[in-house]
DNA sequence: AAACTGACTTCTC
DNA sequence: GGAGAAGCCAGTT
């Protein structure tokens, strides 16, 4: 039986991933600042690791700070990671992605 | 309860 | 620019 309970952190986590904007990205560190856990970037990390709300949390959009795009889970996953993202119109070149351009609430403009 | 792990971040060489 | 080490937080074993 299912009693897979989660803590409000991972459900933070979620909440906040899933407000990112299709087309943009943000980093682990500005998810763990914005809920309230900055320097938490590896919580985050394992929060959407074990992400199980896959469909409503857009964990591609989640990459690492300075724009590169990280990992996602597995090495060949993470290529499917950049995919997702090129999908979405975020131009991603090399692993690395435009912050100025793909970035969420930052460097844009 | 303690120790290990990990999709991170930053510094230094 | 690339590689290595230390620091940080939360979850799992």
């Amino acid at each position: 039986m299912p009693n897979k309970k989660y803590s409000t952190f991972e459900e933070a986590v979620w909440r906040a991933v899933e407000k990112i904007p299709r087309g943009k990205v943000a980093s682990y560190g500005e998810i763990a600042s914005l809920i309230g856990r900055p320097g938490a970037a590896r919580a985050v990390g394992n929060a959407l690791n074990k992400n199980p709300h896959l469909v409503t949390v857009p964990c591609h959009r989640v990459i690492r700070s300075g724009g590169s795009v990280g990992g996602y889970g597995g090495p060949g996953e993470t290529k499917r990671k950049i995919e997702l993202l090129e999908a979405e119109g975020v131009e991603v070149v090399g692993g690395m992605i435009d912050l100025k351009r793909s970035g969420w609430r930052n460097a844009s403009r």
